[in-house]
DNA sequence: GCGTAGAATGCAAACGTTTGCATTATTTTT
DNA sequence: AAAAATAATGCAAACGTTTGCATTCTACGC
């Protein structure tokens, strides 16, 4: 009972030899002989030995591990990301610390405060709804830990980043759209204050000015982009006014709200009104019509954003120059838009 | 330029005192005078003092960092029992080491080692498909770090545990499609090595017994727990055998592939036949008709996890007394088993 | 056979805290 | 007023590694 694990010194004393032999033969250092090192190694077996990452951390003066910040991890787009981090990141020989913000910015702030305690080698972030100022940010950059953006990014931080491109994505289904030949819109999205739906309204606004569609008639609605408030708007809409021949909601959660309100009202998807969604979530392909929207390379948004931090960490320079990576999303069409001929 | 962080030490000289008497006093320790705790207290701000947690763990010991290894993150249902152990820990002062097994045994070994050599203060695991013997986690035994099992557990284990009460889940949903008046029923589900699906057959099998339905004329199929699996044995199927009244599969994805089956060959659900799934993942109440499903707590069961571990931590004893706690799940009726009166 | 190079290992300090015990200063008790 | 108790701080070792420099030993060249 409570055996202490063993230590460097354990088998340093059980083979009459010194600890920093020891160290050296464990990390295979060149001037070993290749006889201790063996010894050493099936001692430490025998033994059981199994490293303290801790000391050697403090020793080093850096951990083997890396502080990520999300919004929430259950949502389909930030867990594949995480997935896309880890498989850089583990590679490498590094853990993830991962902390949600849950749209906090208290817990945000919170969050990175642990993260700089615990001398992660590198943070990434997505930052929360709430997050409006960086000075918090700013400290992690005073700590002189390399910090990397991902998705929810701040222009005013000078730093790493990686996001989608949401005009662009935008701006292709909208095209779709026109393509196709529908030529009245609604508009229905999350607060434009977020950066993510700012860039998917301009993508929108700029495919519809390339068909002097200028000023439609019809609305564009802003709220919490989930389900019961698309459903509910819709559902009043109904009620008001005439309906529009196509609504793209810049959320797929949204468009799933649009399509219940109008089916409860038989109206037909996308024979009456069309509908077209943002993101791709897994339902996205399962509900029907099957729900025309814009993929999003999540997994490689963390690839990307991981690769980017750890050059950072093992650049030898003093000073890094921040660099920027942009992924393009793809438009994945299907029967919700398609108009029939 | 490259400042490095403050120390304690840092805050001593400018004050002329001893680093005893800092980290007392940054510790609130009582024997400090109320006076010298506030000049601690201002200079450690003054300087951007961040407490190195890094040595703190190895000064006492152990991190305040707990490893958790699920197979994978991505899964609704695991991203949820994270974000229930995360709202136990992060306010008792712990952060979470996230690793992904990928279902791989392989690297569920790895991610072990790891989480052992970080000195983690304890570890929480749902053990991959593929695992089958448990050899690596007596090595977590070995090295004095509390364990607690959770979901995919091993009865061979020795430590707390924490499960859903997949029988009777399953047995409910079964008495429930009993009622309804369903008499022939056909069974898919996972690879019945899993305790998960061997419970949920179970727990059907035991519901079918009480009706006297014991042997069914229809086929009980195993495969991975897939859409497509799911999907191409229905229509494979089709083409050969009769259909029964009701198809009880086991995971709300599989549930999803026979329903496209069934309505790619125009069979009506749930007028032809009815289909049920399992764990209520989000699309199940979008797809239509609405899918009767069996709801599992995951966030509970990360709390709960959480809580039986920080127990463990907390404890003083040398010997800690294995806990198992069972989650009732929740039966949820919707379209997709209602029939027609 | 002496000097030297190179190979292998040892020595000791360092990383930043924490903590048992010792020390000093102050107050209380008798 | 001396002894004892209390309060506040200091001293130094410890946690388990890593690493620059020193040391030992062997072999080689001339």
């Amino acid at each position: 009972m409570a055996k202490k694990q063993a230590t460097i010194q354990d088998i340093a004393n059980a083979l009459n030899i010194t600890a920093s032999t020891v160290s050296r033969a464990l990390n295979d250092h060149p001037k070993i002989s290749a006889n201790t090192k063996e010894q050493v190694w099936t001692t430490a077996k025998k033994l059981n030995y199994q490293p303290n990452h801790i000391a050697s951390s403090l020793r080093k003066g850096k951990a083997n591990t890396i502080g990520m910040i999300v919004p929430r991890i259950n949502r389909h787009f930030f867990s594949n990301v995480i997935t896309g981090v880890e498989s850089v990141l583990n590679p490498a020989g590094f853990n993830l610390i991962i902390c949600q913000s849950d749209e906090s910015f208290q817990r945000e702030k919170q969050n990175l405060k642990t993260l700089i305690t615990s001398r992660v080698a590198g943070i990434l972030v997505s930052l929360s709804i709430e997050t409006k100022e960086v000075k918090h940010l700013e400290k992690v950059q005073n700590s002189h830990i390399p910090l990397v953006l991902f998705d929810r990014i701040s222009d005013e931080m000078n730093v790493s980043k990686v996001d989608n491109d949401d005009e662009f994505g935008s701006y292709e289904l909208t095209k779709h759209l026109l393509n196709e030949g529908y030529r009245s819109f609604m508009w229905i999205g999350g607060p434009r204050n977020s950066i993510i739906y700012k860039n998917r309204y301009n993508g929108y606004k700029k495919a519809l000015k390339e068909f002097k569609l200028n000023d439609t008639k019809f609305d564009c609605f802003e709220g919490t982009p989930v389900l019961d408030v698309a459903e509910q708007y819709i559902q009043e809409y109904i009620k008001q006014k005439e309906l529009p021949e196509v609504i793209f909601a810049a959320s797929d959660y949204m468009a799933m709200g649009v399509i219940q309100a109008l089916q409860a009202n038989k109206i037909k998807v996308p024979d009456d009104v069309a509908v077209a969604g943002y993101s791709n979530e897994p339902f996205a392909s399962l509900i029907s019509p099957k729900l025309t929207t814009v993929e999003q390379f999540s997994e490689e948004m963390g690839r990307s954003a991981a690769k980017l931090l750890l050059e950072e960490i093992e650049s030898e320079e003093d000073t890094i120059i921040p660099r920027k990576t942009t992924l393009k999303p793809r438009l994945i069409i299907r029967e919700s838009t398609i108009k029939k001929k």
